[in-house]
DNA sequence: TCTGGGGTCCTAGGACCC
DNA sequence: TCTGGGGTCCTAGGACCC
């Protein structure tokens, strides 16, 4: 028997959002279509009524991209739609100008996570090692999965993708690398309905010709760097010396590209994680202005802290940063925030915590985004765990000072 | 007609403690 | 009197990702 070696998979959806409205709307198929703007129901946006299912709706009667007026980006377009150019997070107003024809859907966040939850359910019932990044992929350790190493894992990859599409009529695009770093690129490869086996040796083939805005990790800001230091693709950020790279980049991102160009990466599949932070923000219509809008924007502010206390409740969490967000008429955003003395979920706790972190940020501009978060998140359980050591710590220190 | 919402992680300075 | 070194927590901002 050969050596077994370790096999990760990153299987992507392709065009999550849009591809699940398309299976409620097969009458779209084929046509531009955009998912994002509004946040107006798909019942009161295409068919008040109700009367007629939903893939009888003529297409005439979807609303146009050209005819949305609004703050908003894409969240998903179909493929026909990016033939035209149109990308997530774009703003909608450029998407429209470069296919005013394309339809427009508002995001049902309710539905998408219904599909995601099916779609992940089929991978863990093949193969168990399963780490969540969000609604539409995941990492899969196929390593010791069995037929996980049959072809680099092309076999196993394909029943999964079956399965899938069985499953739920989506398609979805897989990785296979010998880690997550390389398995995540591969899985771009062949979009859609794509796989791509990658290992090692074929670093120098297939990876070093790529970007480097390719490596999961590299954004625009450090990719404009790199251009600005004569590096376009991985192979020329391979070909710089660490020291080189530290110097550019400090000790932990200098390091971390030199990894990442050279292929390495050790980090496990991660199956379980607690939340750090439960945020809600929101963008409003038009821009206000903490005097003139002060009763409206005070409303919104404690629908936000409702919101976040419910979420906490809901998912049975409890934190003690509370901290909020807000972002002027000009794009900047300033954070500002408060750690308090014990843990909370409640609504006015937040509220009031919330309130005074809003005292301390100048308010002469007007706003565009209000946000709340809360931080510093243990689970119910754990934070009552902790306030009874607290306590006992408490009654240690008081037996301290009295014997 | 610019630029959503929900996250994570990192950095860096200051406070505070030992 | 002129001054260490480490560790941890808190806060603000920013890069990045889905």
């Amino acid at each position: 028997m050969s050596e077994k070696i370790r096999r990760i998979a990153h299987l992507d959806m392709d065009a999550f959002y849009a591809s699940v409205e398309l299976l409620r709307y097969p009458q779209l198929q084929g046509l531009p279509v955009v998912i994002g703007g509004g946040r107006r129901s798909v019942d009161e946006t295409i068919d008040p009524a109700q009367e007629r299912p939903l893939h009888k709706i003529p297409i005439s009667e979807f609303p146009l991209l050209k005819d949305y007026t609004g703050r908003g980006v894409i969240t998903t377009a179909t493929y026909a739609a990016r033939q035209f150019g149109i990308g997530s997070a774009m703003g909608l107003m450029k998407a429209a100008k470069l296919c005013p024809q394309a339809l427009m859907l508002p995001v049902d966040f309710a539905q998408y996570r219904k599909y995601s939850k099916a779609f992940k359910t089929v991978i863990t019932d093949i193969a168990p090692l399963m780490e969540d990044r969000g609604v539409d992929e995941v990492y899969i350790d196929f390593t010791d999965v069995p037929g996980g190493q049959r072809e680099g894992g092309r076999v196993l990859a394909r029943l999964i993708q079956k399965t899938i599409f069985e499953a739920t009529g989506l398609t979805c695009s897989v990785g296979v690398a010998p880690n997550k770093l390389l398995a995540k690129m591969a899985s771009e490869f062949n979009k859609p309905k794509g796989i791509a086996v990658i290992y090692a040796e074929d670093l120098q083939s297939r990876i070093w010709p790529l970007a480097c805005r390719k490596i999961n990790g590299i954004g625009p800001k450090a990719d404009e760097k790199l251009r600005q230091l004569g590096i376009q693709t991985i192979g020329e950020l391979a070909q710089k010396e660490l020291h080189w790279l530290i110097e550019h980049f400090g000790p932990s991102t200098g390091a971390w590209m030199h990894r990442a160009a050279n292929g390495q990466d050790d980090r496990p599949v991660v199956l379980e994680s607690e939340p750090v932070s439960i945020s809600r923000e929101t963008t409003f219509e038009r821009d206000l202005h903490a005097v003139r809008d002060k009763a409206e924007l005070g409303a919104i502010f404690t629908r936000l802290c409702e919101q976040v206390a419910a979420d906490l409740q809901r998912k049975g969490y409890v934190g003690k940063t509370i901290g909020i967000k807000l972002r002027y008429s000009d794009f900047r955003s300033v954070t500002r925030d408060l750690t308090g003395p014990s843990h909370t979920d409640n609504a006015q706790t937040i509220r009031h915590s919330a309130g005074l972190c809003l005292k301390r940020v100048p308010l002469k501009q007007a706003l565009r985004l209000l946000g709340v978060r809360v931080g510093s998140l243990l689970t119910v359980n754990n934070a009552r765990a902790v306030e009874r050591l607290r306590t006992d710590d408490n009654l240690h220190d008081t037996m301290g000072q009295l014997f």
